[in-house]
DNA sequence: ATGAAAGCGCTAACAG
DNA sequence: CTGTTAGCGCTTTCAT
């Protein structure tokens, strides 16, 4: 039968079982390394799982309301994994309907009963101020996140403002900012600070929504002459390339995007598969990934080579 | 009828008309910039035509065959759009049954009769050498390869040497190194040119196959004290992200990504609907992304602003 | 004009 | 235990 040159025709197994072994994944954008980390993980689960892998972009509201509408109901896919940009609250409870066949990433569903899988931003935000506080000696902070209102850029400055609350530090408004997430904006809050940093002698300490903006502001102080970590310490997220490449290295918050793409996966099978009926909630971590750019000289947990970088490039100011 | 509330079952359709108005797209790799831009432009162009797009990586020879294979004969798709790393000819000939539902990406196919979307990186290897010479002054030169027998490096060599050839210049074995693509091997590689670049007045030109390999060889020789592009000129390719947020900025050579998705599925899209029949060969050039790390001060091509972060950053050395 | 029926390739249920 | 059949939801053809 199967001798070995047999495929069966996945259209009309999929009519007859009602099931077509394919996830949709849904972005609102492909590009940058971000997306890329989580597809790996995502593709590499779907592989061990059996099912294939429809990816879609989804910018608008509107565009993610079609594309669930049609890759669900159309019956293109069993099940879909959604990281949504900015959902408005009643668009997601009508998600309800689709219960065991979606899964919400990188968004908090509440009492919704859907899969849901999270960044914990909130505590990745305190982690980096504290990070910035305690191991980089910082004294005056400021926040620079992405636009006002992304679900990223609130949590984490919501956890920015626990830390500074924790410490009894003053986290003033006006060094609080909001950009378009690029480097050429980072550039320009930075420079902003450039006085401010000559003038007064405390550390300050930066904390920015993405390594892009971190690494804007770490080359408008470098340019003017400051010297990082020593005059101001800086710290990314989503720990890109780019921050192992810069000089100095920068510290970033590290997600565990494949592993979230895995998970995601998984969790997605398992609920098409029968195997669960509760919705699951999960969270996931960031981690510190520690480099030159918040690693003082006498910091006992500094990198060696990293610390070599740090200094050349220190002494080059 | 469709008075607002029928969504046609995919599958059924699928099996009735015998397409499923979804293509797959197979890379070796899911990770990093390259990728994500290539997929905008896929992802774009799949919208425009109503087809879904399924992604799927393949790294071994193996896989690909295999991912062929379930696709294509299981009817999962309706063409292919194919990444392939590093395909056995014998292979590639085999493909050749999949005449009108395949089309090969970024490997020449030669006489065989399947669509065939190339990047000319000879020619860009040549570009990019002609630029260091002429435009940067670059005397003595290296270049730095990913793996030895990897397509993109070698054609790109055969570009470095086809320029040197015509200027009537040396290219010596010696400065043609192999590495793994990582920053980590451009630095190693960088490092042992530096006592060469301090030795003879005359200014070096590296020729790095990407971004990352050029910031490595950037950086070891700034650490060591080398001004950029005074003392060496750098080039990479693929212009990602980091060639514009290094310092100096890093001059590299841009491939049209996001067009070449976008012409991909048209063509194959046009195959699979008839409208073509004989098999399309097209080639895309690259195009210089001029910035500081080949741009000496007399350059009148340079850009204004740019020029402002060579001089500065050279002030710094 | 509108409506009934055949068949796409598969699986599961059933009959022999 | 093996072989036949019904039916998944759609489109297209054919008959009314």
């Amino acid at each position: 039968m199967h001798a070995l040159q047999f495929r069966p025709n996945r259209q009309a197994r999929a009519l007859t079982l009602r099931k077509t072994d394919t996830i949709g994944l849904v972005l609102p954008d492909l590009y940058g390394e971000f997306y890329g980390e989580l597809m790996r993980g995502v593709d590499q689960a779907a592989r061990e799982a059996g099912v294939h892998v429809l990816i879609t972009r989804a910018v608008s509201p509107e565009e993610e309301r079609a594309t669930v509408e049609e890759l669900l109901q159309g019956g293109a896919v069993d099940g879909l994994i959604f990281l949504v940009s900015q959902f408005e609250d009643n668009a997601l409870s009508d998600l309800a309907r689709f219960q065991d066949s979606l899964l919400i990433l990188d968004r908090d569903v509440g009492n919704i009963e859907l899969d849901n899988v999270l960044v914990d931003n909130r505590d990745a935000g305190r982690e980096a101020t504290l990070h910035l506080i305690r191991d980089a000696g910082a004294e005056s902070l400021a926040f620079i996140g992405g636009p006002e209102g992304n679900v990223d850029t609130d949590n984490r400055l919501a956890g920015f403002r626990d830390a500074c609350h924790e410490l009894g530090i003053d986290s003033s408004p006006e060094h609080i900012h909001y950009s378009d997430y690029s480097y050429e904006m980072g550039l320009a809050i930075g420079e902003s600070y450039s006085s401010l940093i000559e003038d007064d002698g405390g550390r300050w300490g930066f904390i920015a929504a993405n390594d892009n903006l971190a690494r804007g502001v770490m080359e408008a102080l470098v340019t003017k002459g400051a010297a990082i970590p020593h005059d101001a310490a800086i710290i990314g997220f989503d720990d890109t390339e780019l921050a192992r490449v810069v000089r100095p290295r920068l510290t970033s918050m590290r997600v565990p995007l494949q592993e979230i793409g895995r998970t995601c996966v998984r969790l997605l099978v398992d609920r098409l598969r029968g195997l669960r009926t509760e919705p699951a909630k999960m969270v996931f971590k960031a981690r510190l990934a520690q480099r030159a750019s918040t690693t003082i000289d006498s910091d006992p947990l500094q990198n060696t080579q990293e610390n070599e970088n740090a200094s050349s490039s220190q002494e080059q100011n």
